[in-house]
DNA sequence: TTATATGTAATCCGATGAGTTACAATTAAA
DNA sequence: TTTAATTGTAACTCATCGGATTACATATAA
């Protein structure tokens, strides 16, 4: 799991804060990276309907789901990732030996079980809980953010 | 979680099962690396009392503990490994943004839970279970690496 | 005393994550 | 129609990290 997890879902979160069309320099200031992995996360993020685009002025990307309805196993399958990936494989399936020709297949089968577990943990997690995680008082009554005016990019 | 956890639980079993001292050079060639990686880590699991090692002709390595009291978890912790670890971070404590202050404290959050879980599935994977799924007959059974003689090093 | 091992550091290489820049294509608005 | 803003995407650089390799001092059994 790399780190376009935490991006791609600081930037829903934002633009579902917002509730309007947000450019990528201004996600990506929020978020405090760069305009372009900003775009290409998007990219992948629209593939998967989870936002919407528009280009030319006033344009940018927008979040229009029901945040209760979007969880963060979506994002992570969006970025076609992983929570723990196999790719360092271990003995030889060539060698006479039942620990160098199994082991490997055991290590995948470990990583198949923490994955789904992991899945499972952020099929429970959504938009909607993140929202009310940061705005307890509810995001119209916001202290410090207000309803996000002009001022506070 | 990097792939120095798969040779570790590959090297563990392959010594619990020659049950004798193994030698780095025999590690590595059963798992497919080189010795010297095979030495770092087992380093890390003689600091945990996991393994033993002597020095000089005959030396090496072994697993003297009983196979069913040491799980993947105990292996883990002993890289001073993480399933998931949080290195990048998103957002800006200093802005007057409730999403840009609070974002990356809830992915440390995520994170932390996807831990804490993939830590219970390890927990209740032991060595023994390993090696009852490597030799399902039985090691003294097994028809390939037969009770790991000489010729199947 | 000698051969065999470990412990450990230094170095190299390749892959990957992330930042930066650039520019064609698209779109809204003047 | 023109202009300005914005995305989509590729190319490039840079730093970091995982892994392999080499080397050598130290320890131990025979």
């Amino acid at each position: 799991m790399t780190a376009e997890f935490a991006v791609a879902i600081h930037s829903v979160v934002f633009l579902c804060h917002k509730k309007k069309y947000v450019s990528s320099s201004e996600i990506a200031d929020n978020v405090c990276t760069n305009p372009a992995r900003i775009r290409k996360i998007m990219n992948k993020l629209i593939s998967a309907n989870i936002v919407e685009t528009k280009n030319g002025v006033g344009g940018g990307y927008i979040f229009s789901l029901k945040p209760s309805e979007v969880n963060l196993f979506h994002i992570l399958t969006a970025l076609d990732e992983k929570i723990v990936s196999h790719k360092w494989h271990s003995g030889d399936k060539n060698k006479p030996c039942q620990v160098a020709f199994g082991m490997d297949a055991v290590t995948e089968n470990i990583y198949n079980t923490i994955n789904i577990a992991g899945y499972e943990i952020l099929k429970k997690i959504t938009i909607e809980d993140i929202i009310k995680t940061l705005f307890p008082n509810g995001e119209e009554k916001a202290n410090i953010c207000g309803n996000c005016k002009k001022n506070f990019i």
